[in-house]
DNA sequence: GTAATAGTGTCTATAAGACACTATTGA
DNA sequence: TCAATAGTGTCTTATAGACACTATTAC
């Protein structure tokens, strides 16, 4: 006879193992921009399942170290890159029996944008190897393990749908850049041509940069360093980026 | 000495409940519209934790029936509503120590529209009633159970944000609908008035609807009535709607 | 001076807002 | 006829695209 328990002697008698229970894993795509390019982290497995395969940085919720899933993925960030203040957001889950061998699961897909500046990439125990893979190679010449494929192209849409119409990749950049080094990433992600005067009157009249009062030197006219300014970070703009008509 | 295994091998020995794992659930927020206002389901619940307070929709992941995530979401709409096709997307997941008293738990949150013509509210074992609450009374009157209050607000922001920038509120009328229907359910989501010249040329200019040939009659000048056209669902407008200057 | 990159002036094009106007029905 | 709602004409406004122009540096 079990009946009218109160809350408390129902949560003594729980025990989650009394049910069969989904695998719960963070995933995340981190982009970064080196060498002109979109580039992502990947990780070789050194483990069973897909040992050897190539996936995206990742892995369970630790149920003592995490106390919500962006704890999860700063863990991984920081293990992965040593960066700990990325831009982070959560983009979409990924959940199924057939989607890891090991049974039902699900993966909660985070996007990582981080400087190039920022990282110092380290291996660890679980995966024998990190690099960053060139958003265009990954496409065709890399098959990520399990459905990483899928939760890749969730967060790179996310996005390039983004930079339509907010300023996100500022978080590509390091602290203090030029108008044509943001302009150049913006490029980067859309891969397409974006005409100047419309980018920087754009950007200029959000009022999300401020100046730093400094200049960069080394090109031949020294450019204006900006920052992103405190609040400056979640502007939307009303009008999509429309690129060449 | 467990080395050297193959893939098949570590499977066999693979037991997720050797893990300490969170419970996975999915919540819903279903909204329709119903007497002039955005309405959202909300059920008592008829079991600890939290019995007797109300929630949105939802409930664990069952591994035998559902294939995938959205599968329990279906499930779950179609045992609150009786509706089986809705427009439904993925807002976010919600995890964490705290959330639920039995432990560390992930939530996956969905957003559910639904025509009110089509709903039969069901209640079933696991909670005692079902109903429905206009969103401008929950966010004072109604504190929902677990962080239910938080999931809410998610899906509403989201739903408030798509309007701005697509055609998401059709999924909210009968298949059949007139211009004047769509502009007020536009209106009651964003809760102010839309310029009837703008939005009449704005969704006709996207060409995402088909006259149906009939009118609707029972006013007075009679109606065109219109349907979204079999490839019209997913336009998005490269401005956003505005609202008064 | 020239090359190279930073930065501006200004015209056009697109789509939204404002708002007065006409059209078609029921009673 | 009038009230009520459907639907249009057209002017203004905001912001993006195009593209030629000027500005400031290294050499």
């Amino acid at each position: 006879m079990a009946k009218q328990l109160t809350e408390k002697q129902f949560l003594q008698n729980y025990n989650i193992h009394d049910f069969d229970v989904p695998m719960i894993t963070v995933d995340m795509a981190i982009f970064t921009v080196k060498e002109g390019k979109l580039q992502v982290l990947v990780v070789k497995r050194a483990q069973h399942p897909a040992k050897g395969k190539w996936a995206l940085p990742g892995g369970f919720v630790d149920m003592k170290l995490d106390k919500t899933l962006s704890d999860t993925a700063y863990r991984k960030l920081k293990e992965k890159t040593g960066v700990d203040t990325p831009y982070l957001e959560q983009v979409e889950s990924f959940g199924g029996a057939k989607r890891d061998p090991r049974g039902w699961s699900v993966t909660v897909a985070y996007l990582a944008l981080i400087s190039s500046d920022d990282i110092v990439l380290s291996k660890d125990e679980s995966s024998e190897d990190v690099t960053w893979v060139p958003i265009e190679d990954m496409e065709k010449k890399v098959a990520l393990a399990f459905d990483h494929d899928a939760v890749l192209k969730a967060c790179h849409g996310r996005l390039k749908g983004k930079v339509q119409y907010t300023s996100l990749p500022v978080n590509l950049l390091p602290a203090d850049f030029t108008l044509t080094e943001l302009q150049k990433t913006f490029e980067i992600i859309l891969d397409k041509a974006v005409e100047k005067k419309s980018f920087r009157r754009r950007i200029l009249d959000a009022d999300i940069l401020e100046e730093t009062g400094e200049m960069k030197t080394g090109s031949n006219r020294p450019a204006k360093l900006y920052r992103v300014k405190p609040e400056g970070e979640s502007h939307f703009f009303a009008r999509s980026l429309e690129g060449p008509r």
